[in-house]
DNA sequence: CCCCGCAATCTTACGACGTAAATTTAACGC
DNA sequence: GCGTTAAATTTACGTCGTAAGATTGCGGGG
């Protein structure tokens, strides 16, 4: 990546090798560090150059969420519908957070041959439990769409130590605040990891309502 | 709002007009037509103006993400811990949706008083039925960050009819898809009201499980 | 082998953006 | 009235996305 090149020499770059090095320099900068121009000093071209690859900004963006989700290997079909829940929340969720740079952009599900293919085979495994198609694609629709907002909050939580931060919570108004206050002290609730799998563990078990 | 002044006249804003004004452009233009130069002209004032009541434009978007988290009003302390769990989360949906446009810029729960109180109250109200404090502190987060995220999908989805159209959908291999062609054929899944509600039925079901 | 068309790359330029700095103007206590 | 302070403006700078056009390398048909 970015090697220099001698003068009129071809960089040969691929639309994936854009949005990757997009990708990398969205991870190391944030959104806004996200410049046509530093993209290209990445990858040793000019700015310009990048409109070959891609229409504009708003496309980079959009193909970086593209490859983001199709990264995500769709989940092995496993019989038991709570397995492949488990394993489709869990696997989407490892994917988006190995990018966490560009997550406050994706505020949508993005349509790709992979995605596809994750819910045909999720619609697959539930309505042969039992589920009636209608209700499957609301249970698929559900847990991505809970995916995607805990994703995005944790990148986006834990980067202030402003409002929100333990310190700043330890010193609320313990008259009005007792319980807040007492969650602090335990330190409950600060594990992402473990918070994720309670909610899931939620919602697989709300979802069995319909399967019995 | 947006008054002409004569030459020398005091325009008298208040930081809460600048951020209502904020919300209404952002509601109108999108987050990109947000400007400072244009909320000054919505405003009858120059850009440079609003710096006296936000130091930059990164404070303009915080402070009109906390404005919409305090305009939901707290749900009412419902003894029935699932009709408090169903008004919360119905409560604030509906007013993060009363301004679609920052809703994209809205990755974190903020934390004002009236978020803080909503948390006290919830906590309460779930520890008073038997949850422990812990877990009562996962519920709330769980269904706040399922919120939000739903939410931010629903106005993002919605303004699209490029891939993931019903009109798209429908163009698919239906060797390939089949289950999805018959779920877009009969209209599963496309009323984001009802998707939400069925949302919320199965979490309050889910957290069930954890109460006896 | 040459040359020509096409694709990749670069150069230059423009308007809009966020905001720093300095300046003018209005409002108010003494 | 007068100085002080807060509110608003003017001017300016650097950076951004990107339109337009020029330039350069490469591959195939004479």
């Amino acid at each position: 990546m970015s090697l220099k090149r001698q003068r009129g020499e071809r960089a040969g770059l691929t639309r994936e090798q854009v949005l990757d090095a997009a990708l990398e320099l969205a991870d190391e900068s944030g959104l806004a560090g996200l410049t046509m121009r530093g993209l290209g000093a990445r990858l040793g071209v000019e700015a310009m150059t990048l409109y070959h690859y891609v229409p504009n900004k708003e496309a980079l963006v959009d193909g970086m969420v593209e490859r983001l989700f199709t990264a995500a290997q769709p989940a092995a079909p496993d019989p038991d519908w709570r397995a492949h829940l488990r394993g489709y929340a869990h696997d989407l969720r490892t994917a988006l957070l190995r990018h966490p740079g560009i997550l406050p952009a994706v505020v949508r599900p993005a349509v790709t041959p992979a995605t596809l293919d994750a819910v045909e085979g999720g619609l697959r495994t539930l309505t042969g439990a039992g589920f009636p198609l209608g209700t499957a694609l609301d249970v698929l629709n559900t847990l991505t769409l809970f995916v995607l907002g805990h994703a995005a909050a944790e990148v986006g939580i834990s980067a202030s130590d402003g409002p929100g931060s333990p310190t700043w919570l330890a010193s609320l108004d313990r008259e009005r605040y007792p319980l807040i206050l007492e969650s602090v002290r335990s330190g409950a609730g600060t594990d992402d990891t473990a918070r994720f799998a309670f909610a899931v563990e939620a919602l697989i078990g709300g979802f069995s309502l319909h399967n019995r």
